[in-house]
DNA sequence: GGCGCTGCAATATAGACAGCATGTC
DNA sequence: CTATATTGCAGCGCC
């Protein structure tokens, strides 16, 4: 894992003036060791590479000058695939200097998404690995002409959630070429082998890590330092890291603190923020924050007062629970030096660049969802994911990252574990029924009919051991075929028309088949039955149900006035899946009938960034259940469930669907206009100082020509 | 009886991808 | 097999 630093010249590229002025624009004049090793890999020779390097440490400029190269050369067109939407849109806005050359540049996912039929008269795009997976389920032409894929974070793989789409996408991405990006990994050189490429592995950091432990001295209120290269730092408090953080501060350098629940990431924050007023802050810069917060919609009014208080002391908390609008916020008050400390549970390990110079690993241990009063040490990934934030590029001369440890018996293990060891070895996620299902669902999809020896090939080019693949294959071709999904046609197997449908919209084979059985099962019914039904697919929304939650919604249970189309299971895992449904249910109906969102948040304790993926996660899934029951013939239940989709769209209750169509006008307008006599898009062109007065005047014009220009469309 | 305190017991616990219609990235 | 901060609640003394 060791290489010479060598930093090529940006000159010595055999790459066309105009792109190497594009370089340099950045103010690039050498490439780093890393860029410049894959450069003698062949890179810009169209050399298949697996680059396995630190995050910051330039794999982009990597990826791209392994696309533009290869585009220049051959033409077509070049793929980049993300395994996160935030990372999505930073990748979109640094290719989008390419387009200074020609190129033209665009990206696609689940939030941001130009058309399919639009993506052919761009050169470059951008994706997610999830939305890939399903463009080439659609089989658009022109994917036909993509010949270069990146392949960014490939260390997905690992998860077992996201890991199976990232495999099923490598494969078919390694029959055309690619460029792999991976952070460290251990078993670098089998997975090149298995991409067929060359394995390219450093450990450059554009700014030099030093790893630590820290644990309480004997002597209360002060804690030892131990660093990796042996050297020591005490340090005084309460509180390990409220005394880490202020040292590090004192010294002007910025924290980020790891937290494991958000909880605890909120009370570190509050404790920190107790000891700010000796730190000098920017109280204009601050207070501008402020002024911008106020004008973010989406969020409940509990966290904007949370986190007011924080950031006026320049700090804050991050977490999931947060809507984006709040995270974003605060990601960039920080990278602005404004905010000085971020204490984030592990959503800011992954995902966008975000250093600080001092990183503090509260935690390594986090409860196990799945079974009972059982802890696991977090991953070595996850920790390295975590320490490497620590070092800014341009701001520091060094990035510090420590862990805290309960007592001094714990440090060398923690150092043997962490800091010293390789990080976990990549492993096929395949070997589930819910993923091996989906993958061959997936594959004939995209492929169209294909015999079982074609399809058995594709599955032996994954990561997953043979005897596994044989294994799940014959139960995964059993279980499609009888639940019709998939049909023999002469000597191949192709998808039955609900099985092209399943696939298309996305949605796993057992969300699908839940879906079915609880339609077909049933007359129309409640929506509290139906959103009860998706809620409670695997593809349905998380939710923590409270013990005491837990005995009212059974309570609540027995005397619900319609009938769910979920059988009560007897299995207590499975009763307390349909307990968390109802509970999105609940939380969704309220949605529906325009409760306020303060009211829905602090009613069922969740936070707004939860609010929102419930809504974006029930969003589709009703538009799945929709067209499912329309596959199936199912017509009350589809006009049951076309309304549904609607209305948890938007959150609101019949009447004001055709004044939401209005871009701009969300669930509190459409209920101020309507509430105001303005009740459909006549009634907005009719009446234009009325909307301007309820809206504004701005807004309100925008709004009054939105309307005209949508009846407009309908005449 | 009501209030506040203490100390032990119970409780809770991270994250984030996907469809499609818009106009067009 | 392993954690820990926060919340809930019983029990108590005190006014």
């Amino acid at each position: 894992m060791s290489l010479e630093l060598e930093w090529m010249p940006i000159e010595d590229l055999k790459l066309p003036s105009n792109v190497i002025e594009i370089i340099k624009k950045r103010g690039i004049k050498k490439l780093n060791p890393p860029q410049t090793e894959a450069v003698k890999k062949g890179l810009l020779e169209g050399n298949r590479l697996l680059l396995t390097s630190p995050t910051g440490s330039g794999k982009t400029l990597i990826a791209e000058m392994g696309i533009i190269s290869f585009l220049l050369k051959n033409g077509g067109k070049a793929i980049y695939v993300t395994p996160l939407r935030a990372l999505t849109n930073e990748k979109y806005l640094t290719f989008k200097d390419w387009e200074l050359i020609g190129f033209k540049v665009a990206m696609t996912s689940g939030d941001y998404d130009t058309d399919d039929a639009w993506l052919k008269n761009y050169d470059i795009i951008i994706t997610t690995y999830e939305k890939l997976d399903s463009l080439w389920r659609h089989r658009p032409e022109w994917l036909n002409e993509v010949n270069y894929f990146v392949l960014d974070e490939l260390h997905y793989l690992n998860d077992p959630e996201r890991g199976p789409v990232v495999e099923s996408v490598t494969i078919r991405a390694k029959r055309r070429n690619l460029l792999a990006l991976s952070a460290t990994i251990s078993n670098y050189k089998q997975i090149a082998k298995w991409l067929g490429a060359e394995p390219v592995a450093t450990n450059w950091r554009p700014v030099p890590l030093i790893e630590g432990v820290i644990y309480p001295e004997r002597k209360k209120k002060e804690y030892n330092v131990i660093f990796k290269d042996n050297t020591t730092k005490k340090v005084h408090g309460d509180d390990a890291i409220i005394a880490y953080t202020l040292d590090s501060l004192s010294k002007n350098g910025q924290v980020l603190v790891f937290r494991n629940s958000r909880k605890m990431a909120e009370s570190t924050a509050l404790k920190i923020a107790n000891y700010m007023n000796f730190v000098s802050l920017d109280e204009n810069a601050l207070s501008e924050i402020l002024k911008q917060l106020d004008d973010i919609e989406e969020g409940g009014s509990d966290e904007k007062e949370l986190l007011k208080s924080l950031i006026s002391k320049g700090v804050a908390y991050h977490h999931a629970g947060l809507s984006k609008a709040l995270r974003d916020l605060i990601e960039e008050g920080f990278r602005q030096r404004k905010i000085k400390v971020i204490v984030a549970t592990p959503t800011l390990a992954a995902g966008v660049n975000l250093p600080a110079r001092t990183v503090i690993i509260g935690d390594i241990y986090r409860f196990n969802k799945k079974i009972a009063g059982y802890y696991d040490e977090i991953p070595i990934m996850e920790y390295k994911q975590m320490s490497g934030r620590a070092g800014r590029p341009g701001f520091d001369q060094i990035g510090e990252s420590i862990v805290v440890v309960r007592d001094k018996e714990d440090v060398d293990r923690v150092f043997k574990k962490y800091v010293l060891s390789d990080v976990e070895p990549i492993e096929s996620k395949l070997g589930s029924e819910r993923a091996f299902y989906t993958f061959l669902l997936g594959i004939l999809s995209a492929e169209g009919n294909l015999s079982e020896k074609q399809l058995e090939n594709f599955a032996y080019e994954s990561l997953l051991a043979k005897q596994l693949v044989d294994v799940y294959f014959d139960r995964a071709i059993r279980w499609l075929l009888e639940h019709s999904f998939i049909k023999e046609e002469g000597n191949t197997f192709a998808l039955t028309n609900f099985g092209k449908r399943v696939a298309d919209l996305y949605i796993n084979p057992f969300t699908a088949d839940i879906i079915r059985k609880g339609l077909e099962g049933h007359k129309a019914s409640c929506e509290l039955a139906y959103l009860h039904l998706l809620a409670f697919t695997p593809d349905g929304p998380l939710v923590s149900v409270g013990r005491n939650e837990e005995e009212e919604l059974i309570e609540l249970l027995e005397d619900l006035d319609c009938e769910l189309l979920i059988e009560e299971p007897y299995e207590e895992d499975e009763y307390s899946l349909y307990i968390n449904a109802l509970k999105v249910a609940l939380i969704m109906k309220d949605w529906m009938d325009e409760v306020d969102e303060d009211t829905i948040l602090s009613k069922y304790n969740i936070g707004s960034g939860d609010l929102r993926n419930m809504v974006e996660t029930m969003d589709w899934l009703t538009y799945s259940a929709y067209h499912l029951s329309r596959e199936l013939k199912l017509n009350e239940h589809a006009d049951k469930l076309r309304i549904l989709n609607l209305r948890v769209r938007d959150g609101i209750k019949e009447e004001l669907l055709e004044l939401v169509q209005i871009s701009g006008v969300g669930r509190k307008r459409a209920r101020l206009l309507y509430n105001n006599g303005i009740k459909e898009l006549g009634d907005v062109v009719m009446n234009p100082d009325k909307v301007k007065n309820l809206l504004g005047q701005k807004l309100g014009e925008k709004v009054v020509q939105e309307a005209a220009r949508l009846l407009n469309r309908f005449h």
